[in-house]
DNA sequence: TGATAATATTCGAAATCTCGAATATACTGA
DNA sequence: TCAGTATATTCGAGATTTCGAATATTATCA
């Protein structure tokens, strides 16, 4: 079925689009590090660190090495660094229009 | 702040992750379309189309053009075909463990 | 075995998302 | 101007996501 081939993309997106996760990504394209160490870096809930991991698990976009006490994550598939590196070249050309939206986002997050 | 750009980021790959923007995505790499001619193709109502189209707009990701009555629609940024041709690369890598997980989205739902 | 450390899972409340129905807006042509 | 068509927006109910707190699991080491 084309619609649950659509669902399967979807879902590899949508486990990218939260900024933890982006985050948590971005992190590891400079190798692999315990689940424990990427809490750190951003300073977030170990919990939540978990709960983060296992939604970039379940969706084959991280892969951990259990190694003794401790969890080794990774990312499973270069061809998504590479989709980060055209994402970023994406980035780049909508940056006028990104700052712009940025500072709506900020104003509107002030209002609230 | 690095937040922030990640936000944005994110929301780009949030814009993308649901089945039926992704739909809306891969109609019209074959060109533009008006917003009935989308919802159309997809079956879908139309004030869920135009709410697609919203979000969409919003991220950028499609763009708008009115002539007359109706607006057609376009992949805004090449780039982002781009970075869909390599998660096309990235699926079928993945395609056995895809399969797999197809099966069990198919599952999950039926037992509802 | 018991204590500690690292990670994962469960739970419940708040926030966000999604859909169709209803309504609004904008353009066209009689 | 009025009727009709195309698209957008608003609203509310139901589904899903997100977070921290609490708890569970697994491995290590004394």
């Amino acid at each position: 079925m084309q619609n649950l081939l659509r669902t399967y993309k979807a879902g590899v997106f949508q486990a990218l689009g939260h900024p933890t996760r982006i985050a948590i990504v971005e992190i590891l394209r400079g190798g692999e590090l315990s689940a424990g160490a990427i809490g750190e870096r951003l300073g977030i809930e170990q919990a939540n660190v978990s709960q983060h991991l296992a939604i970039l698990r379940s969706r084959q976009i991280v892969a951990g090495r259990k190694e003794g006490n401790q969890v080794f994550y990774s990312v499973s598939n270069p061809a998504l660094l590479k989709v980060l590196d055209i994402m970023r070249e994406y980035f780049q050309k909508n940056l006028k229009d990104t700052v712009q939206m940025l500072g709506e986002i900020k104003a509107e997050r002030a209002g609230r």
